[in-house]
DNA sequence: GTGATAGTGTACAGATCTGTCTATTTTTGG
DNA sequence: CCAAAAATAGACAGATCTGTACACTATCAC
């Protein structure tokens, strides 16, 4: 059976950036080092280095990877609703469960911007790019909801509301910031919806 | 005239605190070093570490020395201002001030809060009581807008807003977030007071 | 002036960091 | 099975980091 030996069983590469995501995510950029992640993994620092020029380079792939799950978790949490505001009201609610995971420690974007600000462009950009995506998304769940020309606007507004959410929650650990942006959100929509 | 030897001109202590509250504010506390500190404020390392027992007393000093600058800012930038709606605006436009600042990059209190999340606990402390205080302070200017009992809740609100446009200034360098984030008030403040 | 205090410069210890090099072993494709 | 590719362990270079030690000097109060 060469089936097992088939399954590349997750890349060395791949298990790098599972294993870089949970540090960085829990420990911070700077304060985590290439040893500790190579230690963790249980693979060799040369290896590392084959796969990645450099730390930073691994800490952009780590961004990657992120946004991808992120995205690949909220369109999953969000998906089984039909109704629309239940739809949006699923993203919140989303934030507020992982907010309440244990080792919550921010938003890894948020996060790279506050420690590499105007340092390494590709993760400021990268940071960004995951932002947009996430506002083109709201915007998608918002069209139904509005009327046609304000679900961008109110994209943004919800954008804001979520990074308030999130600095709440890191800062004052109040998983409840996710519940208060939500409340938040449903009065500007109704808001939007009375006018 | 000992006039000019009596003022103590600012103590090398003082010098070192507002030295590295700019270094860390543009760099990030891990990424700036002792020794940039010292080298920048001109100030032997063996005096830096007679003032303060370590780094991170450093760092906390900078904390509490920038939340004394915040406040003193801010209030003096919202006491001109008479009408309580435009003092709470007023609010607003200092952030959006600040957001314009060429070297912005982000809350310092966020920023404290993700490199040292878990791993130093009075700077996390630190970073909760700024933004409590904060939250006071705005449900201050909120009391004369509302009914008696939705300050404390608005408050709240409020300081996730301003918490949420310091992120979208921050990643996205977007300095209108100051803006959106007061139309949004705006408009949470008015359903409140219709109701 | 004089003694106490505060600051300086520099070297250094010890740890840690990123990244490289090398020799060896394991895995894999054909 | 065998050659090529991938991964390994570990030493190492060179930089940087925090924090200490020490001898020297300026400043200040009296």
């Amino acid at each position: 059976m060469t089936a097992l030996a088939r399954i590349p069983r997750a890349t060395k590469r791949d298990q790098l950036i599972d294993t870089a995501l949970r540090l960085f995510a829990a420990g911070g950029y700077h304060a985590v080092g290439i040893d500790t992640v190579i230690a963790t993994a249980g693979i060799a620092k040369q290896t590392l280095y084959t796969h990645f020029p450099s730390k930073n380079a691994l800490i952009a792939e780590v961004l990657r990877e992120r946004d991808r799950r992120f995205r690949a978790s909220l369109e999953a949490f969000v998906d089984p609703h039909e109704e629309p505001l239940a739809r949006l009201e699923a993203v919140f609610t989303w934030h507020r469960q992982w907010f309440e995971e244990p080792g919550f420690a921010g938003c890894m974007f948020n996060n790279a911007a506050a420690e590499f600000h105007g340092e390494v462009a590709e993760l400021q950009m990268l940071a960004r790019e995951h932002k947009q995506a996430l506002e083109r998304y709201l915007a998608g769940l918002l069209a139904p909801l509005v009327a046609q020309g304000n679900a961008a606007a109110l994209a943004a507004e919800f954008n804001l509301l979520l990074d308030g959410a999130i600095g709440v929650a890191l800062v004052s650990g109040d998983a409840k910031a996710a519940e208060r942006a939500w409340c938040m959100g449903r009065r500007l929509l109704g808001l939007k919806l009375a006018t």
